[in-house]
DNA sequence: ATTTTCTTACGTGAAACACGTAAAACATTG
DNA sequence: CAATGTTTTACGTGTTTCACGTAAGAAAAT
């Protein structure tokens, strides 16, 4: 079998020596580089393609995240598993959004960074238990804040519902009043009512009801 | 101190036995009832209020997602954790969105069960390391169509953008111009300028737009 | 120095908004 | 079944925004 190839980027050579130790035992990993910084790196990407780069995420130079984006641009190919000392949720989601494959802390166990290293290597994502944990934060926490406003949607009769999810899939109001046969002015009507019913006053905070509330899907809509 | 009273909520009355044995050594932990359905739980807790609830998810009759609601509705004070075989993403966030605390699998260890009970006394949340990476998944899912996107955002100037997150917010065009000392036409310019470079029809599009791309918060802007 | 981009702004007709009023059509229920 | 409440339909009027074109002065880039 194939060994996993591995480049190593980190300003302290030690944190590379400790990690190359630690995957030296491993016959399936294979080190193939390492570099200090940014530039170094692409110097070294020119002659060497590993299937994964470990990055620090703080690095002199450019960031470990904005390497991860040019890595992501100009070898697409190769993954990225960033370790860091920050555990901050923007970090992270920075991270991911970069292309980042996974995200360790830097006091992660030799057992977790080898079952990264191959979960990456098979195509899957890894984030340390820690990492998800403060990720699942914020998402339970956007989750239970829709929740909260949800009982309001049920003040709506049926009609209002179907022309509030109309609009908020930025359907003009003709365009309405034609699809269901009514005149636009009753289309006005029923909008007036709901931004009465739901207390909001502008159609810009209808669509956000309505994105809050899964009337309409954010990432579905626009053609 | 006072230890932490636990009600357990399932139809196998095995499990049950099971989960107490595993809590029984525990000095801190206490089992102070148990019930196999929803209707028995309600008659419990009419003389029994515990801490913590501990839930399984399917049961006869009303699901561990109903029961939720229906104790943090009527007893807000008890925590409830959910104990699953399914790990699917819908349950858990159902589960989170009823006001669950936590959610485990069935096959968690002794270990993290007392951790979770630990953790969800404190006041805290407490998800299995399994369950957070699944959620995961479609968080970063999300994430990551958003970035996509984000690049569009580049195009505009800093005034389109300043207008944009205006836009977005909610103000009419006459406060925009009003607050930024042009006239409203001059605003109306932008936004057609903002729609052109987005390729975007109408206004309802790019109020998702800016959502989309980080330039205004679902959960903050409506007060 | 010249071209390009950005910011500002207007004209005009169509569409939408805001706010009030109100008549049918349905439901509910006393 | 009559009465009351809710939902759906619709209009009037004045204000605001949209859509599309045009354009000039300022700032930035080449």
């Amino acid at each position: 079998m194939k060994k996993i190839n591995v480049i190593l980027v980190d300003d302290h050579s030690l944190v590379r020596d400790g990690i190359k130790s630690l995957l030296k035992d491993s016959l399936d990993i294979e080190v193939i580089g390492e570099a200090g910084n940014g530039v170094e790196l692409f110097n070294l990407l020119k002659n060497t393609l590993p299937d994964i780069a470990i990055l620090d995420i703080s690095l002199p130079g450019e960031s470990g995240i904005e390497l991860t984006k040019k890595i992501k641009t100009q070898y697409p190919q190769i993954d990225v598993l960033i370790l860091s000392m920050y555990l901050q949720e923007d970090f992270v989601l920075n991270a991911v959004k970069a292309g980042a494959r996974g995200y360790l802390p830097k006091n992660t166990s030799k057992a977790e960074l080898l079952t990264a290293i191959s979960e990456i290597n098979q195509g899957n994502d890894y984030f340390s238990s820690e990492i998800s944990r403060i990720m699942l934060k914020s998402y339970f926490h956007k989750a239970k804040a829709v929740e909260e406003t949800k009982n309001k949607a049920e003040l709506l009769t049926k009609r209002e519902k179907e022309i509030l999810k109309m609009v908020a899939e930025g359907m003009h109001n003709s365009q309405i009043a034609e699809k269901l046969f009514i005149s636009t002015r009753t289309v006005e009507s029923h909008k007036t009512h709901i931004l009465q019913k739901l207390e909001i006053n502008n159609s810009v905070d209808l669509v956000k009801f309505a994105i809050k509330n899964g009337i309409i899907d954010l990432n579905k809509s626009e053609k």
